[in-house]
DNA sequence: TCCAGTACTTGATTTCAATCAATTCTAATT
DNA sequence: AATTAGAATTGATTGAAATCAAGTACTGGA
């Protein structure tokens, strides 16, 4: 049964994300089949929610371009970050097993997205093995991040947090098949310093740093790496990095 | 088919831990089915390793007693403490989706453990919804520690940090039905501290101001809460917290 | 029970990042 | 284009925890 989708329209299969994106590994029909119960609706704008903590659960959300970022509130009303998603990252995960999400995500920039209503994303899952496997492998790559995030915060100084968090965006991007060294991060630097447990003003010195040593310049959401071997060096990054998605 | 176990026995059903461990919500006939696939085996000496980071992944363990440290190492070769489990608490759900653990798993102290061969688990699981769903849950619990831990790196100064985690602690006992202002907790002060993203000489600073504070006496890995109120406020805990199983 | 190797404690000092404070820049709105 | 609130920068200062450095106390094995 084919019906007419609205017209943000670009199906799976001629989706550039597609190698990135829940279909990975999936076979052609499989793939045509995930298509059908993807809703594609208008963009979010820039600072919509795409849900929020406690809201019931019912989708997963593929982000086709734009960022959103993950947060919740600490007990004292401060706001933690807990990442950020990009074009091909899949969100909303965190919301499958209690039905209800844990996080807020909010759309960092206008943000289009194909939503995945769970119920029959769960009844193809169970057609379709490989996309079950699509979805574990979802969660454990969340987990993967987390632990990530976990290192980043025990063992790190900033200098190392702020090269790191770069560093791991270029690779995502580069995953994606974009340039890697020259990229629009829709990023505020306080969002940013959140995220690292760091203040916006350590931020702000550290990338001053980064720039007068020909390293990064991040200015007006415009990202350029200039030293990538420094910048790898000072993350403290040995050998190549799998980075790769963000699920949430 | 009922087959002989070995001498470790103590079946799921005449279990202390039951409304803790993964039989939770099952039915009896449900329990019954998941005993059967349970092996129990000799118990695990003191810095003997359940799983090390790389190993194939075949089981999911049930901590019967005892203590297990979660840890990695980063690229710079320093141990990273992700968590600590107890009894009641269910482990190696991070090898669960790539076939391989992630974390290293070494017993703290003597441990047993309920071993879940994760083949017969997940055969089982396809029959039981609920235990499906038990599954689910404890990889989201997983997330939610995992998440905790992060806020607890990203907001918190030493002193909170270390009330929180001996409060999470306590409260751990507590829902497993033990007294909750004085237990064992075979963890060294090293390991705490790696954990909190402090040097063990802070947290032996923190813990001697505790102690002479009548707040908390931790010695010879054992520990007295004498002032629960003053441990919460320090912890920056405003009510009630959820506290209970820990994941891996 | 003694010994040796860890773990823990305590003190002095340093350092990194937070905080406080004042501009400057930017982007959204009218 | 003007207004304005929020974001980013930059500087001065403070402070919390790390580091360095002895020492003491456990613990497990001989």
């Amino acid at each position: 049964m084919t019906k007419i989708k609205s017209a943000f329209k670009a199906s799976c299969s001629n989706c550039g994300l597609q190698k990135i994106c829940v279909p990975t590994g999936l076979k052609r029909t499989d793939i045509d089949q995930l298509d059908e119960i993807v809703d594609r609706k208008p963009p979010y704008k820039k600072n919509e929610y795409l849900y929020q903590v406690g809201q019931k659960f019912n989708s997963i959300f593929a982000i086709r371009a734009g960022a959103v970022k993950l947060f919740t509130y600490s007990d004292s009303g401060e706001e933690i970050v807990h990442g950020f998603c990009l074009a091909g990252d899949v969100v909303g995960f965190d919301g499958l097993v209690n039905e209800e999400y844990t996080y807020n995500a909010i759309a960092l920039d206008t943000t289009s997205v194909c939503n995945m209503p769970y119920d029959q994303l769960a009844d193809l899952a169970v057609k379709i093995p490989d996309l079950n496997h699509q979805i574990m492998s979802a969660m454990s790559k969340k987990m993967f991040d987390d632990r990530m995030h976990s290192e980043l915060l025990i063992k790190r100084n900033a200098d190392q947090r702020v090269a790191h968090l770069i560093w791991n965006m270029a690779e995502r991007f580069r995953n994606r098949g974009y340039a890697h060294d020259e990229f629009r991060l829709p990023i505020l630097h306080r969002d940013f310093a959140l995220y690292l447990g760091l203040t916006p003003e350590t931020v702000s010195r550290i990338l001053a740093k980064f720039n007068s040593e020909d390293i990064v310049c991040w200015k007006k959401k415009q990202v350029q790496i200039f030293n990538e071997t420094a910048l790898k060096k000072i993350a403290g990054l040995a050998e190549a990095d799998p980075a790769g998605q963000e699920f949430g």
